[in-house]
DNA sequence: CACGTTATTGGTATCGATACCATCCTGCAA
DNA sequence: TTGCAGGATGGTATCGATACCAATAACGTG
């Protein structure tokens, strides 16, 4: 910085103003620094500003998977927001793992970040209270429960599964199991999986098919679904997956077995992908709001950073769609 | 550190070394320094260390779309790779737009990344300029052609093609048709099809459907290319994706048309994805060793960054997946 | 014309680590 | 006993930005 400053034949400090503060720098001067710059070849030393100016622009996102569109769009999302606001956005995927999440979270604290996003599951003790003590700002999406000062933004699980229960109920479905693997049943999605059985209450039988998968969300999974169904509960049964993805795998396994879906086997799906309306039979499923979750979040994240107020949380909602699964 | 030195009774470069150069410190003071900065909740600095050390460990991955399960699984292999090596990976998704990835690379620059893997299409002039001119340690993974030194991981994508021409001569398929859409065609992409062309030479039918496209690589893609092949060309060609995803979305379309797969459309893939075996018929696809090319690259780039000589390219090879669909 | 105000610029201490060198201590060989 | 190697530890300058304060120029106003 000092050689641009001489090269430019300016102060230091208006080259750091060059490069930061937008506007205090006439605009002549700014000229001349920058073409000093670019024929010194200069890139400002990020961990040199985040260390003298005691503050990083840098905001952590937590995201179990981002091979699963759901968070692959929140991501796309978080990232739209917050580089236009000048932050630098450091994604750690946590593989559905507690461990790995704590190292990452402090790991972005190691780098000083202000903010940070969490999808998925819910923070353990330890990472809770590492983000307290740290005094960053953090918002839950895919939630709107807000707590211990976090803000959330998502959608009411339960309230879609509520609505998911009614419009089976509506279409006749008396035998429903619900899908889940034991590796990859948080909290949150048992919450769902409740809410879907009080909907139902005792208006339909409910089962819950366990099933043991390496992979969180896979192809294969539904098929397995499909054999374990037929081997334990026979047909005429409802499966509810908590994705979109095995519950397209089940309809092609169901299509293979030679099964009418939904009337030997009906199948249900989650998040809303792009494949619930590619595949035949349109697979009955539940849109959720990824892209704007990501978006929002960012927007609450970079107002709380400002030091401004703002809203807890927000709902964004979510849509049934009603396909020919169901 | 300063008042963890204080807390434990040492210096604070005891503690320094106790967070860094592991070994150096007695058992007995490291445990009082670590008990020390539990207590004090004392997380290190990374923007003081990179500065201070005039070398971070940071290593940035570019990557065009995480949502492509390719991609998602060099990032997994390039991760495994490099954080138990103390490696801290940032990643930037350049979402196949050259002024994202160089606007990327300037990040990462100003967080003084020593090394670099790309993955994807290839780098532009400028890029290359700012990436030599850093000095930094760069690795193109998904290729094998080394150059401007830097080091290349990945298989010949020519001759997977030429490998994939002769399985459809072999098969007896006489009109064969690329698909692809401009907006996500790059130069390599361009190069593997004249392979197959080559492959193919005029002992078939050869042309090419261009279709547009405004997401890399969705169901629907393959679904137009059904119609509009059938439109253009009419039954019996062979339609070759350079993905699987569409290539499975082409299987449900034909199908939905009550198609006979191959005999009235033969459609081929390229990766080796899961949706390949899920689907009925099985997805003929070039099985590419994804999560390896990860792991590699990230090898060689410790090694360089070490200071180490290294190979110049490694060659992970591919694997033809002959299915039901050809 | 004096004077407050605003726009622009510069000097220097400082952020929190590590590099480098110095010091101290211990154990062992001569 | 002496000398010395090597392990463990400490002191301090330093990395490259920004914060803070000061200085100067330009401008409008009464």
């Amino acid at each position: 910085m000092t050689d641009v400053a001489e090269a430019a034949g300016v102060g230091v400090m208006t080259v750091s103003r060059t490069f930061s503060d937008a506007g205090k720098v006439a605009e002549e001067t700014r000229n001349r620094v920058l073409k000093a710059a670019r024929t010194l070849g200069f890139i400002p030393n990020q961990a040199a500003g985040a260390l003298s100016s005691r503050t990083s622009r840098v905001v952590g996102l937590f995201i179990p998977n981002l091979l699963d569109a759901t968070y692959h769009q929140i991501y796309r999302g978080v990232v739209d927001r917050l580089e236009p606001a000048g932050y630098q956005v450091f994604v750690a995927e946590t593989r559905y793992d507690q461990s790995r999440e704590e190292a990452e979270i402090r790991s972005m604290l190691g780098w000083r970040a202000r903010g940070m996003i969490f999808t998925g599951s819910e923070r353990s003790a330890l990472s809770r209270k590492l983000l307290t003590d740290a005094g960053a700002a953090v918002c839950s999406v895919m939630t709107t429960k807000a707590m211990d000062g976090f803000t959330a933004v998502g959608f009411s699980s339960s309230r879609s599964m509520k609505a998911l229960g009614a419009h089976l109920l509506e279409r006749g479905h008396c035998r429903i199991a619900l899908v889940r693997s034991a590796r990859f049943t948080h909290r949150r999605l048992k919450a769902r999986h409740d809410a879907l059985r009080t909907a139902i209450a005792n208006k339909a039988a409910f089962r819950v098919l366990e099933l043991d998968a390496d992979i969180p969300f896979s192809f294969r999974q539904g098929a397995d679904a499909v054999d374990a169904a037929l081997a334990t509960t026979g047909k005429g049964w409802t499966l509810v997956f908590s994705n979109d993805i095995p519950a397209a795998g089940a309809i092609l396994r169901a299509r293979e077995l030679g099964l009418a879906v939904p009337r030997d086997l009906a199948i249900v799906g989650y998040a809303g992908l792009e494949i619930a309306e590619a595949i035949r039979p349109r697979l009955t499923t539940v849109r959720i709001p990824k892209y704007d979750m990501g978006a929002e979040a960012a927007r609450l994240l970079i107002e709380q950073m400002a030091g401004r107020e703002v809203a807890q949380s927000a709902d964004l909602g979510f849509e049934l769609v009603a396909g020919e699964t169901t």
